[in-house]
DNA sequence: TCTGGGGTCCTAGGACCC
DNA sequence: TCTGGGGTCCTAGGACCC
């Protein structure tokens, strides 16, 4: 059996831990740049704002109701995630940590335990050491895990805590569930599903496996198998190393000016760089991506994309920023305003560069000892005074930077924003 | 008139997840 | 006026190899 254990309403539980009064209330969290809602109480919810909700479309509801919202706090959800974490994994041996809310745990030899009473367990100890709530939902397989965990947040009845552990309580459970809430399923397939009059979790396990394949490849293939109670999708303990990484922001108002837009290339080029050396791997290749508003039907539409090899692989922050530029100088096009950029590092490889062919014609080398000590030196300086202490010239203009207006303080990783109690 | 067979690698685009 | 950010996997098709 699998468990899926997942945070409700995760980031603006966040924030109602260190802001007890907002408990009842509606409240949201937005993206950044405050556009859109990303997390809503189950009160925000209630009012019929969506996920996903661009917040200007939906000003009226949120006024009214006096919403409270904030803006997106990713230290504080980061480091609460990693709370909740720890005391799950101190529960249960074996788990794989899906997302930031979310972590599977296969329950093999719970077997002379009761489930019920075990899921329980888990729910109320996390609720006290971190004060998040959570529900649990187990079944026979992963993609099962995730309908009992649907149904354990959406019915009352179950109180958090859904097992599916017979034949005929699953039949049942896939029979209250739209085919579009099942995990692998989205927009389109369940479209497509619909359409051919397979509207639950239940009419969909019903369909003969050739024509499943034939339709939904292979990875509609074994969520159809999952549903029938065969596991083809195991647990990952260890997470998989990353295959790329990317840093890309909407700016706060548009951008013209190739300087400006030097200014936040060059700075999400160096956050690449860091994560880059945070994930312990190197870069092959650069991308560099910008592009005008693509809601603005007035104004010119421009995107422009180039992806560079890098004659060494590299993690040094000098290295990848030099490409970066010199890529954003290729597709930069006068006379549009520019909306959003972003850098992408593909290529990764955990090869030290020792290992590598070296390039004939001398161009930048990031496996050069010196930029190896100088980035070691810069990561540790930041590690110690935060990050930003130290940074290249061109990650200081921001003009471009987004709206922030409503973020919370960083409650339990900044000493200044320690939450104060008076006696 | 008649033109093989067996591969690999790369990229773009689509679909999905949180 | 105002619409997020960061990922993965799969497939088809093109280009190339011998």
């Amino acid at each position: 059996m699998f468990a899926l254990i997942d945070c409700n309403n995760f980031y603006v539980s966040c924030e109602r831990v260190f802001n007890p009064a907002l408990c009842n209330w509606p409240v949201v969290v937005l993206s950044n740049n405050d556009g859109c809602i990303i997390s809503r109480s189950q009160e925000a919810k209630a009012l019929g704002l969506p996920m996903g909700a661009p917040v200007f479309k939906h000003r009226q509801l949120l006024e009214k109701h006096q919403v409270v919202m904030f803006s997106p706090n990713f230290a504080l959800y980061g480091d609460m995630s990693s709370r909740v974490m720890n005391t799950l994994g101190d529960l249960l041996p074996d788990i794989e940590i899906y997302s930031i809310d979310e972590a599977f745990a296969d329950l093999h030899g719970f077997g002379r335990f009761s489930l019920q009473e075990l899921a329980r367990t888990v729910r109320d100890t996390i609720r006290k050491h971190t004060g998040i709530p959570v529900s649990v939902g187990i079944g026979a397989t992963k993609t099962l895990a995730k309908v009992a965990n649907h149904l354990a947040k959406k019915q009352a009845r179950y109180r958090g805590v859904c097992v599916l552990d017979d034949e005929l309580k699953t039949v049942e459970a896939l029979q209250g569930v739209p085919i579009e809430e099942v995990w692998g399923i989205g927009r389109a397939y369940a479209r497509r599903l619909h359409a051919q009059e397979v509207h639950t979790a239940l009419d969909f396990a019903m369909l003969e496996p050739d024509l499943v394949r034939r339709q939904m490849h292979i990875t509609g293939a074994r969520v159809h198998h999952e549903l029938r109670g065969n596991s083809c999708l195991p647990l990952e303990q260890v997470r998989p190393a990353k295959k790329s990484i990317c840093t890309s922001r909407s700016f706060g108002r548009k951008v013209t000016g190739l300087e400006e837009l030097e200014n936040a290339v060059g700075s999400f080029a160096a956050k690449c760089a860091v994560k880059l050396r945070k994930e312990d791997l190197y870069a092959g290749l650069v991308k560099v991506f910008v592009h005008t508003d693509a809601f603005d039907r007035q104004g010119k539409y421009y995107r422009g994309s180039r992806t560079a090899a890098l004659p060494v692989i590299t993690r040094s922050t000098f290295g990848i920023v030099q490409y970066a530029l010199a890529i954003l100088h290729v597709i930069f096009r006068e006379g549009y305003a520019y909306q959003k950029a972003g850098v992408i590092l593909d290529g990764l490889t955990n090869a030290s560069p020792e290992c590598v062919t070296p390039s004939l014609f001398g161009e930048y080398d990031g496996s050069r000892d010196d930029d190896a000590k100088v980035m070691h030196a810069l990561d540790a300086v930041n590690g110690r005074y935060g990050s930003g202490t130290l940074r290249l010239a061109i990650e200081s203009q921001r003009g471009w930077k987004q709206r922030m207006e409503k973020l919370s303080p960083r409650y339990t990783t900044r000493w200044e924003d320690i939450i104060e109690v008076r006696g």
